[in-house]
RNA sequence: CGCGGGGUAGAGCAGCUCGGUAGCUCGUCGGGCUCAUAACCCGGAGGUCGUUGGUUCAAAUCCUUCCCCCGCAACCA
């Protein structure tokens, strides 16, 4: 008969840079489930690989002086390193520059065009050229680019369109119907009440502001843009193709679940699925909108200075216990967080104490007390009921969280059967029934139950730390151990020699250790800034007459106060010498009003009205970004007089 | 009143669907044990379950007021 199918795919990730942990999580989480899926007699194919594409890989590669292609080799070899690094077993590795990807996207995007589902657009006056974006028109703020607030100018180019319109009644009660197509719950919400409720705009799939990606076959001005680009890469990995799919595509399609992040939810509920009626091709089953990866508190970032790789982790804890850090500190809803000093506390803690030291002490006691000898569990005992319920119960509990995607609640399910086994040794008292010839058959019982207890949260713990899995097999001296052969307790075969003790997980020592990693993370730190500081890129040169059409002027602060419902927005009234104006910034998470009021600054007086958040805006004031985000703002002498031309 | 999620011991979480002694992990304090990686086991302390009012014999759980946090949307001129 043959196995039930389960197609199971990360996201691809973009090749802008090396990832850092956190973008590695994904991949484990992933990894985690398909091993589990096959474990479980699934035929399970696993998808991840590398976005590719783009024009901000084509500036980063000219930056570097290489060509885009020669760039995306770089980094997406890096990623899969991390992959491999990782020890996760994806049956493929998609890159979106693979020429029978690259290939099939093109037949789609003809496909589509030739069924009038993408046409060709001239849009007009919604066109960003700096910003080198379209925008919609509910996307303009106050008419202007939403990004850098200039006029946006007629389209000059012209460009394809997909008609999402079209599909969006289809698409609400597909969504509506299927109650785990969304998950978590909460971004279903977000999706149907904030895109696709209010009305779906028609969505921009083509560029010509830039070359590295993949062009269209009957308009060579054209680049195929990151939707229809890097979504169809779960197809056409596959073998996908419009004038007929490969047999594995047949077979596995469509996807049991996608595992993105939350940041790309909207893509693959939205755009995807329309991709896919409009081929006429069945949605995936579920996407997985998984929870980010902090350091401490905050979002892991360079330019914070708090990145930590996946790589620099491994050498210090190994990859099992990374990848059990990640799955059991993240919940499957709230966002996790990473931390040395919680990495350290749960590696010593949990497996170098309960389960380390647990299949220590019981296979040095196996050695001590019977030469290694496995003996058959005749003599019952107090206890032992317990045990093995409560090892039942790990495997029932761990089944029902994993099938829900909840890692660490499955985890917790084999911790506790760990826990149990550290508390029946001190019930049963080996050392003690050790000391009574008469009780060694008593003996050789409860050092049985301890291994089988063993047995079976190894082979549990397989999905998360495949090579702890063998290490145990190995002091249990036995070949690795099927799923299968955990369902009833007492599958371990008697007279079998047990192993050699060693441990599985040495203690840390934190605060060295800590010491250790804070020294090695500051100096790094500072070879890269050293690295880094002779990239700051000027903008090009302007003229003095460029320059003089910026009009700045001294201005005092009247009042401020905040925008209501903008997080980031003052509105300040200013005497400009001028008869007073009224601003609007985005300091209010940066400054109190009582740290600006009176102050004196420097204003662009001349710049263009706008609105922000529904509110007049006469200028901007001057500000810079620090190095962490914060903001400052340039305050002026109180001797400078109030209207003073700067120049 | 834009949409949604949440506020439970020092920290991180479960419990809320279907009201009935508030639970888990870490930390902390005390005890036990010696097979083991100063590990393991037991016990104690620590919570008016964000706030107001209500329903009920009984509310963390149901309804209501307000406050705060987070995500999405809007927004750094």
């Amino acid at each position: 008969m043959d196995k039930p199918k389960f197609y199971i795919t990360t996201a691809i990730a973009y090749t802008s840079r090396k990832p850092h942990i956190g973008n590695s999580y994904e991949i484990v989480l992933t990894d985690a489930i398909a091993r589990y899926k096959r474990m479980q007699g699934y035929d399970v194919f696993f998808l991840t690989g590398t976005d590719e594409h783009g024009q901000k890989i084509e500036k980063y590669a000219a930056d570097a002086g290489v060509t885009p292609k020669q760039y995306v080799d770089k980094v997406a070899g890096e990623i899969k390193e991390i992959c491999d690094l990782l020890n996760t077993t994806y049956d493929h590795f998609i890159r979106t520059t693979d020429d029978y990807h690259e290939k099939t996207v093109q037949k789609i995007f003809k496909k589509l065009y030739d069924q009038g589902d993408i046409y060709k657009s001239e849009y007009e006056g919604l066109y960003c050229t700096p910003c080198e974006s379209f925008w919609t028109e509910s996307q303009l703020v106050d008419g202007k680019c939403p990004d850098c607030g200039r006029e946006v100018g007629k389209a000059k180019e012209e460009a394809y369109f997909l008609r999402l319109s079209k599909y969006q009644k289809q698409l609400e009660e597909f969504i509506e119907n299927n109650e785990n197509f969304i998950y978590p719950e909460a971004r279903k919400k977000e999706m149907l009440n904030n895109f696709i409720k209010p009305g779906l705009q028609d969505l921009c799939v083509s560029r010509t502001s830039f070359k590295w990606g993949v062009p269209v076959t009957f308009d060579d001005k054209h680049v195929i843009y990151v939707w229809i680009d890097a979504l169809s890469n779960y197809i056409t990995a596959l073998g996908y193709d419009p004038d007929g799919s490969s047999e594995q595509y047949k077979k596995y399609w469509p996807a049991d679940v996608h595992i993105i992040g939350k940041d790309i939810v909207r893509f693959h509920t939205i755009y995807w699925p329309i991709m896919l009626m409009a081929l006429g091709e069945p949605l995936p089953k579920q996407v997985y909108g998984h929870p980010w990866l902090l350091f401490g508190e905050d979002k892991m970032s360079k330019s914070r200075g708090n990145v930590i790789y996946a790589d620099d982790l491994t050498k210090v804890f190994g990859v099992d216990a990374v990848r059990y850090y990640l799955l059991t500190e993240m919940p499957h809803a709230n966002d996790g967080s990473i931390t040395y000093e919680a990495m350290i506390d749960r590696f010593n803690t949990d497996l170098a104490n309960t389960l380390g030291n647990l299949v220590n002490r019981t296979v040095a006691m196996q050695n001590k007390y019977f030469e290694g000898v496995i003996q058959s569990p005749d003599c019952v005992g107090e206890f032992d009921d317990d045990l093995k319920a409560t090892a039942k119960k790990a495997i029932e509990g761990f089944d029902k969280n994993l099938s829900e995607y909840k890692m660490s609640d499955a985890i917790d399910c084999v911790m506790d059967l760990a826990r149990r086994c550290n508390k029946y040794i001190d019930e049963t008292m080996p050392w003690a029934l050790a000391k009574d010839e008469s009780k060694k058959e008593r003996l050789g019982t409860v050092l049985y139950n301890l291994l089988e207890g063993i047995r079976i949260l190894s082979v549990l713990i397989a999905p998360i730390m495949p090579e702890t899995t063998k290490k145990i097999a190995e002091q249990l001296g036995l070949e690795e151990q099927t799923y299968e052969s955990i369902q009833t307790f007492g599958g371990l075969e008697a007279g079998k020699k047990v192993g050699v003790a060693t441990p599985l997980f040495s203690r840390i020592d934190a605060e060295k250790l800590i010491a250790e990693l804070e020294a090695a993370h500051k100096a790094q730190l500072e070879a890269e800034k050293a690295e880094e500081k002779p990239a700051i890129e000027l903008q090009p040169e302007i003229a003095i007459d460029d320059f003089t059409k910026v009009e700045l002027r001294v201005a005092k602060i009247l009042e401020c106060e905040k925008v209501p419902k903008a997080k980031k927005l003052y509105k300040i009234q200013l005497d400009d010498g001028m008869g007073g104006r009224q601003i609007v910034s985005g300091i209010a998470q940066h400054y109190t009003p009582d740290e600006l009021i009176g102050k004196k600054i420097v204003v662009v007086a001349n710049l263009k009205p706008a609105k922000l958040c529904g509110v007049e805006s006469n200028g901007m004031l001057l500000a810079g970004d620090r190095e962490d985000g914060s903001v400052c703002v340039t305050f002026i002498d109180d001797s400078v007089p109030v209207g003073t031309r700067l120049h």
